[in-house]
DNA sequence: TCCGATATGCGGTCAAGCGCAACAAATTCG
DNA sequence: CGAATTTGTTGCGCTTGACCGCATATCGGA
């Protein structure tokens, strides 16, 4: 209750809020259209953009010749030179990126080890890496925070990744790793959700209030949900697990694994084997998928097809999204007959919910994950700009 | 974005809100407690409270007398003269209530229909009995508006209901229909969804922020959703099918209906047979059941458990919320061995999440859709207090 | 029974934020 | 080149809540 919304300190550290969050999420735009999209003032915008220019997170330019009559407005941008570190530890490589407040990604690199980092190994390589960029590249930068996309559970109220079966990391505390070595605030969260968040912030789920979001790799299914315009964590920040759900499958002969969950039914590796690969990216596992004349590929992805049509069912009925984005071997599944599949999820949702529901796939390519972990890290700057005092 | 949330007034509006939704939903409480609550200032909470004594929405009453130190403060009431009618109408009968301001609920009464009531004959019952109870009982009221609680499919943006298949209504225009008729506002909303919301605000969910609701009826499985603290409706407002979801049967010989969704499988209808009843309110059917000498009874009990336990799962794993509420015979097939549920959604859920949940029963009887409904109809008005500008 | 401690209410003062209106500036159109 | 249009800028007034000092009410202990 305690949310300070009722004092008028509050009320200004609201407005800078909205007028920071609409041109990091929408992109420069003049003032003229923030007075418009924010509901206040002239005089009320101008003294909250100055602000934000003396704060260092806005920069203001010369207007934009568009030949309308009138004054011409000056454009209001967010500055590019502030900048989130967005970190992805995966089992064969941790890739890092620095995401702008504008959404321009100026560096991005994949580091490849040779056996499983340990929580401590990444926590030191995002500060070495750090070093090393703001030595470089990003001399003229100014970090916010740290943002981990990280493939496992990750408890929201500290950070601590309760369990990463492909990492093998248990009960690790990288939130205080990762602030411990490179003095910046960081924030830790699973890969999937901060996936969905993109989606929704940038992505194919722009200007969606409720939407799914299922991600299909190679170690699993994930997920993430928004509700009301927000990214939903549950209590403990665990929600999304899709991959541990046990949709009903009609036809026993459909069923592959006893008592099996989604994603030992719905799998990527199922995929390769029927297309005859040992290991392959998502674009050519589609290509050869679509090129097989086997019977068998057709019908492991009919398959696969109507147990994710179940599953999908089900998130509808509940939710009533607007929109189920999918990602990964999904959008390759869906693919290959988005027309059964969607007739295949029409059979088995409430009519109501259905007709208002379209099934896309994901927009954001492999920038997805750093995009989500770096909006995590700029959060508290966006709902506060007041917090980032220049030192 | 317009939510006025940046200009003084709003911030005015928000206060007043504030304060009367505590006094709604924690009851009475001295004007010391408000600040405390509020984290406003003593003198704003005076200002406050006058505005809405002024506007007849609480009452001051003279300090409780508690052995404290300092100074007495006055308590703070909801006018119970101010209160909105709730309906739910049903094959059998049409109930109808006057919910107040404070909660209590100063009358109550079900109207046995001997045939299915069309949305015409229900909104005029409903102006009827409003009619008769003005002139009555409630003489000093003041009504705020109308919720109906339908069990069916209802559009949110305008109150149509799309289809309630027990009272065999498609696509009625209820709301519009009960505001003619009254010339009250009405809200209108799922049964289940408005049971939801009254266990979270006054039931086993107080102060629960994410909690999902299952209720067993006659006809059905249906529920409802709380994330953020909020209700969930989706896009349209259907969301909370539940009973339409289809999870997994990991024991073929569980399977009752073929191809059939959760509420084929977990019915009410089933236990009253194998209790031997033909129709049963909720207490007898427990009783009978945990009488039974029947094997079969404990063995439905056990399926149905067991098949409830995965669709709760699902739910867990997808939402992580920390309360699942079950109601109606969902409560009776939960208590039949509580222990076994738990275990059985335990195995069935990633451990993180099962860690945070608890179930738990309904604790709201009767009122529970009266109090839903109100609550709808009331929501207006606890939004923005000075919408109720008397004449 | 009285007095100090504690807690709260009330009124006045002050600073801050926002809306408004008038004016100034920049651009297009005829 | 002037009228029309749109927008930035400036100063003013209103509203609001924080802060301060004082009054008031109750309780506990001397």
């Amino acid at each position: 209750m305690n949310d300070r919304g009722g004092t008028f300190d509050g009320v200004h550290r609201r407005n800078l809020s909205k007028v920071l969050r609409l041109v990091h999420l929408e992109g420069a735009m003049s003032r003229a259209r923030l007075t418009g999209l924010t509901g206040l003032n002239r005089s009320t915008v101008a003294t909250l953009v100055a602000e934000l220019v003396e704060l260092g997170l806005t920069v203001e330019q010369p207007p934009d010749p568009t030949n309308r009559v009138g004054r011409p407005s000056p454009v209001v941008a967010a500055d590019p030179h502030v900048l989130a570190l967005a970190v992805n530890p995966e089992v064969d490589a941790i890739t890092m990126a620095a995401v702008g407040l504008d959404g321009r990604i100026p560096i991005r690199e994949r580091i490849e080890v040779d056996r499983l980092p340990s929580p401590e190994e990444t926590a030191d390589l995002v500060a070495a890496t750090r070093d090393r960029w703001m030595a470089g590249e990003l001399r003229r930068a100014r970090l916010i925070g740290v943002g981990l996309a990280v493939p496992g559970l990750v408890r929201a109220s500290d950070g601590l990744v309760r369990w990463a079966p492909h990492l093998e990391w248990t009960d690790a505390p990288l939130r205080a790793l990762v602030e411990e070595a490179t003095g910046l605030p960081a924030a830790v969260g699973n890969d999937a959700s901060f996936g969905a968040h993109a989606e929704h912030l940038f992505g194919a789920g722009r200007g969606v209030d409720d939407l799914v979001y299922l991600n299909g790799g190679a170690s699993g299914i994930g997920g993430g949900l928004v509700v009301h315009g927000r990214l939903v964590g549950g209590t403990g920040g665990y929600a999304g697990e899709f991959g541990q759900n046990r949709p009903g499958i009609a036809d026993p002969a459909d069923r592959r694994a006893d008592g099996g969950v989604l994603e030992d039914e719905v799998s990527r590796a199922r995929l390769l084997e029927v297309a005859g690969l040992a290991s392959a990216d998502e674009p050519s596992l589609a290509a050869a998928l679509a090129a097989s004349k086997a019977p068998e590929a057709a019908a492991e992805l009919a398959r696969q097809r109507r147990i994710l049509a179940t599953a999908l069912g089900n998130a509808i009925n509940v939710l009533n999204p607007s929109l189920v984005v999918l990602g990964g071997f999904l959008a390759t599944v869906a693919e290959s007959d988005p027309a059964d599949l969607e007739q295949a999820v029409g059979a088995q949702t409430v009519a109501a919910a259905f007709e208002e529901v379209s099934i896309r796939v994901a927009a954001l390519g492999e920038d997805r994950l750093m995009i989500g972990a770096a909006e995590a890290a700029l959060s508290p700057l966006l709902a506060d700009p007041l917090s980032a005092t220049r030192d």
